[in-house]
RNA sequence: GCCGCCUUAGCUCAGUCGGUAGAGCAUCUCACUCGUAAUGAGAAGGUCGUCGGUUCGAUUCCGACAGGCGGCUCCA
């Protein structure tokens, strides 16, 4: 027996009046079981989706929804968290429900219970969920009027206030509620008893939901926190359980693999294991310092990009980290960001300030002299270490930090030069993250919307935002919206990178500012002798060291390309009496300005091979009797391939070039033989 | 900042129903001299995050603080 061809999977089918979408499917011949089977289908006239169960009144051709597609993943996660809230109320009578809607790979559902979870509760909660999704209870969906929801629900205040929202403004698509009262008409969704009928559960909801529980194919419960309810701090706080909820039993799993791997390459895992950096307790809460090993990799990336600022026309400065609040006050900086600089100092009847950006110390330089038109673009850059006073709760690895170090220029150019100047930046970080192996990445332009906070006039804003995203289009990358994102001086771009699991990560920023400058009177003389005000163009290409450090890490889950691995190769002697001989040999890698270290412990050699593979070293250089008369070196690589045998000098020669290629990729025994 | 959880040797973690603690790895010493991911034996290492309370006695119970983790809010 063979399921037969489904030519309508993609396709719309015809529903007609008073049959159920799922007859009409079935009839069809589309698939309603597995990862491919149709979970709800789509009314095209409203481009909605509906239930499979829906009868429509007039004949409609509907677009079956697949289980196996973002659409149907969230159909799935809804009523999959559906099934928690179930759970929750049966384990914990009398736990209010707030919201469940499905997010990026699972859900989550809001609770206000009488005690928060603990992992135990997930648990059991767990095998809850396992038993109602066996029962294989039935999704109906029932319309109400507000009145009845509002007499039905009197025991759920969250859930009231919904129906509240639902009158006046439409709740917003970020908070989660449209989930539950997206539309015009309030619905419920009764879980029916399959086989007596009987209602055992019900839920405000807008749906859609699949037909029964136990269309849900695989699911778990990953973990529990709490969040402010309608995602405002001035709230109460609910307590969120999140879950994941898949097509397949294999997704589910690829997924759950997926997180573990996430935690193997956690950059803050391998700081520790790779004695790269450190948050020591006494220096206080999100400031790092790098060993030995972290500190090579950190330098190598500074030398990198210091020399390709420089060949781009850059000059290199310096600042203080320190300066009195005057400065902040011109810059207009204090009175949006005075509660997240470390206080105030009070020196001889001055304030001073930590500094929390380098742009006012760079207008100083820029103003230090007369400028001219003949000198702009003028670009100063530098590595400006600045400290910011994040909340507690945010500080997270080298990611998020309270003392962090950018790679911050600034291009003060004319108005004329300034969409050059962009599209020459755009260039220079796009090539400047395809050096270090990030080649995956999409732009954001982050714009004003109507908050207060903006300054300036409407026109500047519209010439600095067309500017910019002129220049973002020319690169033919994905441009995402994110209005109401930009800082208060002025719009930006900012490239996000994706890592080699997929992650995003904010990265590079360029910032158009006609503010500053005008704070500061900056003016340079004109061509017809006329003083004019430059634009100002901040652009941080890394966003922070520490942070790009961090993503560096988790991108290359700590074995770092040859160029900037802190040891680039280990020798390992077979005996001791090749340490000698493999001495000789680390001498002409070190004046090829190789990292190279030998392996002299009493360890057995298979150790310390095992040792270097865990210090993720590109090369080990193995050195036995053979070998040493022979003047060869053996190779072994990351990836376990060897290339035995090779003379001392074509080993030298080779592990040089490929260190000095830059190239992102590991060595192996192939890649050395052809390259 | 808010909510919850966590903090025992350098690291990962046991354990003590209240009577001052243990393993593996790492470190050090000795033996072994070995051809591509763990040789064996021994030693050393902890005022159980800090401060306070309860108690005859606290690493254990309670509280505060610090640091960490997961979220939320925030992120120039």
């Amino acid at each position: 027996m063979s399921t037969p061809p489904s030519p309508t999977a993609d396709g719309p089918v015809r529903v007609p009046a008073g049959t159920t979408a799922q007859q009409a499917l079935k009839d069809a011949g589309v698939p309603l079981k597995g990862a491919d089977g149709a979970v709800v289908v789509r009314d095209p006239a409203t481009g909605e989706l509906r239930d499979l169960a829906w009868t429509p009144e007039t004949d409609v051709e509907v677009e079956p929804v697949p289980a196996a597609s973002p659409e149907g993943r969230a159909v799935i996660r809804h009523s999959t968290a559906h099934v928690l809230a179930q759970a929750v109320q049966a384990l914990f009578p009398g736990t209010r429900l707030g919201i469940g809607p499905p997010v990026e790979n699972g859900f989550y559902y809001d609770f206000d219970p009488e005690r928060p979870f603990t992992p135990e509760d997930l648990t059991a909660l767990e095998k809850k969920m396992t038993e109602i999704v066996r029962a294989g209870q039935h999704f109906a969906r029932r319309e109400v009027s507000d009145a009845d929801a509002r007499a039905e629900l009197a025991a759920e205040p969250y859930k009231l206030e919904l129906i509240g929202l639902k009158g006046g403004e439409a709740p917003s698509e970020d908070d989660g509620a449209s989930v539950e009262v997206g539309g015009a008409q309030l619905t419920m969704y009764d879980n029916l008893d399959p086989r007596t009928g009987e209602r055992v559960w019900t839920d405000l909801c807008r749906g859609p939901h699949l037909p029964r529980t136990n269309a849900i194919p695989a699911f778990s419960l990953t973990r529990s926190a709490a969040a402010y309810w309608r995602g405002s701090e001035k709230n109460p706080q609910l307590q969120r359980v999140y879950g994941t909820a898949w097509e397949s039993k294999e997704a589910h799993k690829a997924h759950l693999e997926q997180l573990a791997e996430a935690e193997r390459r956690d950059h803050r895992r391998l700081g520790v294991e790779l004695d790269l950096f450190s948050f020591p307790d006494e220096i206080g809460s999100g400031l790092a310092v790098f060993h030995p090993k972290g500190g090579v990799v950190k330098r190598e990336m500074e030398d990198y990009v210091r020399a390709r600022h420089l060949e781009e026309g850059f000059d290199y400065v310096g600042t203080p980290h320190i300066s009195k609040r005057g400065l902040f006050e011109t810059s207009g900086h204090l009175p949006y960001y005075e509660d997240t600089m470390f206080p105030a100092m009070e020196l001889e009847n001055s304030e001073y300030f930590l500094k929390a950006m380098n742009c006012p110390m760079h207008n100083l330089i820029f103003r230090s002299r007369g400028r001219s038109y003949r000198e702009l673009p003028l670009r100063f850059f530098e590595f400006g270490s600045v400290y910011r006073y994040e909340k507690s709760g945010v500080v997270h690895g080298l990611t998020r930090v309270r003392g962090l170090t950018q790679d911050d220029s600034h291009s003060y150019v004319t108005p004329e030069q300034a969409p050059g100047e962009i599209r020459h930046l755009l260039a220079f970080v796009l090539g400047l993250l395809r050096d270090f192996g990030l080649d995956d990445y999409h732009l954001e332009l982050s714009t004003r919307d109507e908050s207060p906070k903006f300054i300036g006039s409407d026109e500047e804003w519209a010439v600095a935002t067309r500017v910019l995203e002129e220049a973002a289009r020319e690169t033919g990358l994905e441009l995402v919206p994110d209005p109401g994102g930009a800082a208060y001086y002025g719009p930006k771009i900012s490239v996000q990178a994706r890592d080699a699991i997929g992650r995003t990560w904010q990265m590079s920023t360029i910032q158009y500012d006609f503010n500053q400058p005008a704070r500061f009177g900056l003016e340079y003389s004109a061509a017809d002798g006329t003083r004019q005000q430059p634009v100002m163009i901040h652009s941080a290409k890394f966003g922070s060291i520490e942070r790009f450090f961090g993503v560096l890490t988790e991108h290359y889950a700590g074995a770092f390309p040859a160029w900037l691995a802190p040891v680039q190769v280990v020798g390992i002697p077979i005996t001791d009496e090749q340490v000698p001989y493999l001495a000789d040999v680390a001498l002409q890698l070190r004046a090829r300005g190789i990292r190279v270290e030998i392996d002299d412990s009493d360890d057995r050699m298979q150790k310390k091979i095992r040792t270097a593979s865990k210090q993720k070293v590109p090369f080990v250089l193995i050195a036995g009797a053979t070998d040493a008369e022979a003047g060869a070196v053996s190779f072994r690589f990351r990836d376990g391939s060897q290339h035995n045998g090779v003379p001392v000098d074509q080993a030298v020669t080779a592990i040089a070039q490929w260190v000095g290629s830059r190239a992102n990729v590991d060595p192996t025994a192939d890649a050395l033989v052809a390259g």
